[in-house]
DNA sequence: GTGAAAGCGCTAACAC
DNA sequence: GTGTTAGCGCTTTCAC
């Protein structure tokens, strides 16, 4: 056979133990909907102290308790969340509406996920590829009278917004700066974010600058651009604006080509995103046009890819968690009658490879 | 101020309206928890019609469903699904249990998320991080008595299994090899894929490989090193395998510095994953060594990623849609008595830059 | 500390 | 076609 080599690494070396357990389980075969009832009977307790021995059992005795517990344990007792929420009018879910598209909104969306299970909320997933079906969605989502709402990036229309019945279900509006003063939103600080970056490019000794946006109707990008050409305006530099059409890979390497048949390159490239922007550097790489070297170019948001040695990406970093904690704790602490609340989180310029030149200036 | 330039690229060329609408909306007030029986009121029709008129409204006359529904719209009536469940034992909710960090899951809850959406199913979204919640987790998703529930990567014990109580909820594993002939799954060829890559690499003249594992202990990497080691093995290639202690980049990245303190460099490696061989790609080319001029290097998985012009990497392509869609299927069409399913689905070689030897041989 | 009873808002027979 | 009625499985007063 073969001349195996054990390497040891993370731990100890050690070799796959490849085993194959046959199956062979006892499953209880037919315990499906038993009910607090059920276990009322089984434990000789009314059904009220069955329910109260779960959702609060501090009110049961620790001896009934007990009994209770082996009833249903013998007899595979779930308590029935559904139930409960009809009774309580509280789900412990909150409904995130996200793009389906995008590595950005992946990662919102896992944050989300995550510091809501530590909350002891599940979230309920509600993605759209195209924006035209956010209404629907939306009706959709408030049928499961779910506890809260996260909105990300849908551009919802006034009228929209409105027949989301403001103080009926808590919304925050996430990354959607348009949502401004019409529902609580949580954005990072687009506009001081490029801003920034076109600072650190007139650092540079940038005159000439590109803004290569995803698609120029969006709020994002519009915020975006008009805080880096105030900025760079300011400094006496130009921005020209450039719409890819999307924010995906692919327009980004398409948008590098039409880069690149201008008459004259930029001094340096602003890009609207980081997925955008993988896609552009790679697409002037491929027509031998390099970053640092030929211009500069920076990107916005921060992935992971970003830090990753293959693209060593300047861009503003988002910290993408503090975000969605905060919008997490908006949507959990919604008071009816508090104004709304626009919370706008700063992000940090991260400096990579691809505006860092070797001979400064 | 500056001197703009507009370029045109996506559509035709546009400037950006920066505009900034003012608030004010009409909302109504306390127009909450309104219910059938209200539209009942105002509609001069009984509550079981109204709630016919939404629920079947091929059952209402037209002249009635028209009165109601202008009495619900009057009223702002949203019908409530927690209540409809509770009664039709149905949710129309399925959960997912997806490990939270990973590309690779991302890609795939993404896809469950949209193939549910087009079955007029949600997602219930439960993520974790350490595989000792996974019991907690399961516990949870039960509770909410959902549709079905996609069980995805997480080690779970053949007792944990077992509690899931069969029958009573539609369970499908998605890539967890050993959960075959427990519950139900679906997952990529691993044994197939890695064989292919490795008589790809036998095609290309290697007769020394590294695999490169994430966890030694999780059955993915075992099967993925077993499959590319019996083939490699029927070639008279050898095949080390290395752990590089989880499916980061990270991991590779470090890893990437093992393998060059090796006394002699494989003439190639595999990677038990595309994020963990992005890592190890950019690992060796910060110490000098380039695939595929020094050693060829494959993934796994297929994630767009390798696609990039800055990676090109050769890997096994998944259909994560495909694969999405079987899980979907199989859930949703699951007969109590029919036998454990467990469906296998082949991926496919994606020649990269990675194993393009420009003199071949 | 525990039990009895009244719903939460809907669906699904069953009558008419 | 439409109305009446009886629950779905829990929570939550209110007695005892």
């Amino acid at each position: 056979m073969n001349d195996y080599v054990v390497i040891g690494c993370s731990s100890s070396p050690r070799w796959c133990a490849i085993s194959r357990k046959a199956g062979g389980l006892t499953l209880s075969d037919e315990a499906r909907r038993v009910t607090s009832v059920d276990v009322a009977a089984e434990s000789g307790f009314s059904q009220a102290t069955v329910a109260r021995a779960f959702s609060s059992p501090h009110l049961v005795s620790p001896a009934t308790r007990e009994t209770i517990e082996q009833a249903a344990d013998k007899l595979g007792y779930i308590p029935n969340a559904i139930a409960r929420s009809l009774k309580s009018q509280r789900t412990d879910i909150v409904a995130a509406v996200v793009p389906a598209q995008g590595e950005y909104w992946q990662h919102a969306l896992i944050s989300f996920g995550r510091q809501l299970a530590e909350r002891d909320k599940q979230l309920l997933l509600f993605s759209f590829s195209d924006s035209a079906d956010v209404a629907r969605v939306i009706d959709s989502v408030q049928q499961y009278r779910v506890d809260g709402m996260i909105l990300a990036s849908a551009n919802v229309t006034q009228v929209q917004l409105a027949r989301l019945n403001r103080g009926a279900m808590p919304i925050v509006a996430f990354n959607q700066p348009a949502a401004s003063g019409i529902i609580p939103s949580v954005s990072v600080d687009n506009a001081a974010g490029t801003a920034a970056l076109a600072t650190h490019l007139v650092e540079q000794g940038c005159r000439k600058v590109t803004f290569v946006g995803g698609r120029s109707e969006t709020s994002t990008d519009q915020i975006r651009y008009r805080g880096a050409a105030q900025e760079l305006g300011r400094h006496g530099a130009a921005c020209a604006y450039l719409e890819a059409g999307s924010f995906s890979y692919d327009s980004g390497y398409k948008a590098a080509a039409h880069l690149a048949e201008l008459d004259e390159l930029p001094d340096a490239v602003m890009v609207s995103g980081d997925e955008l922007a993988f896609g552009v550097l790679d697409g002037l790489r491929t027509l031998g046009i390099s970053a640092p070297d030929d211009l500069l170019l920076t990107g916005f948001d921060g992935l992971p890819q970003a830090s990753w040695a293959g693209y060593d990406l300047t861009t503003l970093v988002q910290s993408i968690d503090s975000l969605a904690e905060h919008v997490i704790d908006l949507l959990l602490s919604a008071q009816p009658e508090t104004e709304i609340a626009d919370i706008v989180v700063p992000g940090t310029v991260r400096v990579g490879k691809t505006t860092r030149r070797l001979s400064n200036g």
